[in-house]
DNA sequence: TATGAATGAGCTTTCATTCAT
DNA sequence: TATGAATGAAAGCTCATTCAT
């Protein structure tokens, strides 16, 4: 389980009581069976799965779930919090290894496209308008839109893409093509987003 | 309301009796009454819409519901079939009046990415692999695809196109672009289109 | 079909109008129609077959339906009046033949035990409390009780019966064994019925 | 309400520690409320009386209903366990108590009658064929028949019984015996039951 | 603070019976 | 008089969220 980080809560400065201390590492506990728990399940039944499998799972109660976790995107954010923070950083890296600004752009987009094909349901949450996933796709569009926007700018200066396309608008039409549900019509996701990469140009 | 349709019992050839000709006029006003309220709760709810709202705001009963629409794949296919059909017709004479049958190609996704748009819910529905809707995905790739189809091919021949996309992963990536469910966040899905048809070339 | 019926109402005398008895033929063909439909669907689908399946196997109208058997009861007395009188009948018929009245009666009951466990579902409607099937019992035990008790009074001069129970008792006991719904528990009617009718004795 | 008992859960060893049976305090009076409700109810409206209105008047939601007893048969089953165990003891106990073998097997089956008799459609739900009822006869059947083997096993040694009837054979014919929903006709299915054992001699 | 039992709205589907045509 | 469309109550079951213990 390498992709799972500290719940939200934890952000907050930490006391310094021992009494504090000991609280915390109960729920400290609590917090990395939940996420273990979440994301072993999150690849068998999606990101949709029952709430109430996950803390069954984790071997917790639904209030400490809650507590912990208090909406759902809360807990996704957390269970891929690493990976998207491994995409963020591969911006900059890849900027400076490709020959051009557009490979680097191109390789970025692939991660995170091979990032998001490999999560059941995790595309679909990103675009859904309910209530839960507001932190969800918040938090992707903060840390990565951010990414995307340096490295289309360095193309676009680079003279590689005349398309005045926002960087957000790409995101999003990039998670878009990663939805792909229905099991016998076999879409490839990749195939499309080169289609869009394409277009750029 | 211009988009709404017969029911599907109506396929099947009509007496010629008088009295068969009265005996549906009850039917065909509930049918109708039915598809004005989906109609209608389709854009305010989407087409997830429940069953029993709609049968309440048509003003029938449950069972009148089921008779019509045995699923609620039939019913969003009969709301939105008059303009699925208008789409179906207007691909070969774009290809008429066009100056190049990429444009044509363009100017019919085009019609197509509006009619998605402007239908809450839709587009998604389009993608959702739950049973109900089976039928659903079904027809708009039946009807569309082949069109699409020969819009591409045409334009393939004439050089326009490079890309050996199919017209079904085309129809599929474009019902994607449109599902933009998030209402804070406004990605314009015919600006993404555009990219994606640009990329064919 | 050679245990249909007349419906209920063909009882009441005959009106002589010709206008009248062309109806009359109308209505005796649609009663034709929804004893062969039902009898067909009681083999297949037992006696509680949905309404609705009856009046559309028989191509008429719900309405008709109800107009001729207004209960199921008066459906399935119908349908299976024929073989109630054959057994009827086979009461004195037998007590003639036998050797001794205990045989007779025996027999009887034998003749009962076939034709109850040959219709699917009809033993269990019989005891059913349900109102629409008022009708059903009362013209079982009407007929067949009387019957009964002739053969049993028989008996028990002759010396062979020393139980004292009642012709009623006896057809509703029978009648229960012979429900038998469990598919996996194979459970024999008639060895049962045995044991009843050897501990009259 | 004496004939109430523990629901399902109860029989995995309780915890230990102070916290569990506290927490369980609510539940056990759900658990009971529910108990009292559906045996009440039972007695009113028969055993196949809807969740709902069991629920409704235990005055816990339905998604309680569905955790103590996920299926009907196991509510049936935990409102009628005390008096099914009691008569599986009385079996024993009769044996050695009585006179004769088949007396004990006598008595042993009007204890049967009796609780049957009195509990409004248990004996119909005994012989349902419908899936929610299969846990249901086969308590009953696992329980009882052994007991009936072995009375009739040794009312057969003792050479009071020559039918070579089975145990099963027999307690489903006292069952069916038992069914009688009518309401004006009375039968006395301990009379037919009578006749059943008078028999097996 | 952790637990997990309780809530209860919500969904789909069936079918006997009525009644407009 | 025949039709069959309409009715609508009823049922079983799920699950996110709350809250008593």
């Amino acid at each position: 389980m390498p992709d799972q980080d500290a719940p939200v809560q934890l952000q907050h400065p930490s006391s310094s009581t021992p009494e504090r201390l000991t609280q915390r590492s109960d729920a400290r506990r609590n917090t990395q069976k939940l996420l273990d728990a979440a994301a072993s399940l999150f690849v068998t039944s999606g990101v949709e799965v029952p709430v109430r499998e996950i803390a069954l799972k984790a071997g917790v109660g639904m209030g400490t779930m809650y507590r912990h976790f208090p909406t759902r995107a809360d807990l996704i954010v957390a269970v891929y919090r690493h990976q998207v923070e491994a995409c963020v950083e591969a911006g900059p890296a890849l900027l400076a290894e490709a020959n051009t600004p557009f490979v680097a752009l191109q390789s970025w987009i692939h991660l995170f496209v091979d990032f998001l094909t490999t999560k059941h349901g995790l595309a679909a949450a990103l675009q859904s308008d309910r209530p839960s996933f507001d932190a969800l796709h918040n938090y992707f569009l903060e840390r990565l839109v951010p990414v995307c926007e340096q490295l289309l700018d360095a193309a676009r200066q680079a003279g590689e893409i005349r398309s005045d396309i926002q960087a957000v608008e790409l995101m999003w039409g990039v998670g878009s093509l990663c939805i792909n549900t229905t099991k016998d019509l076999q879409v490839d996701a990749r195939r499309l987003v080169n289609l869009l990469l394409a277009g750029l140009r």
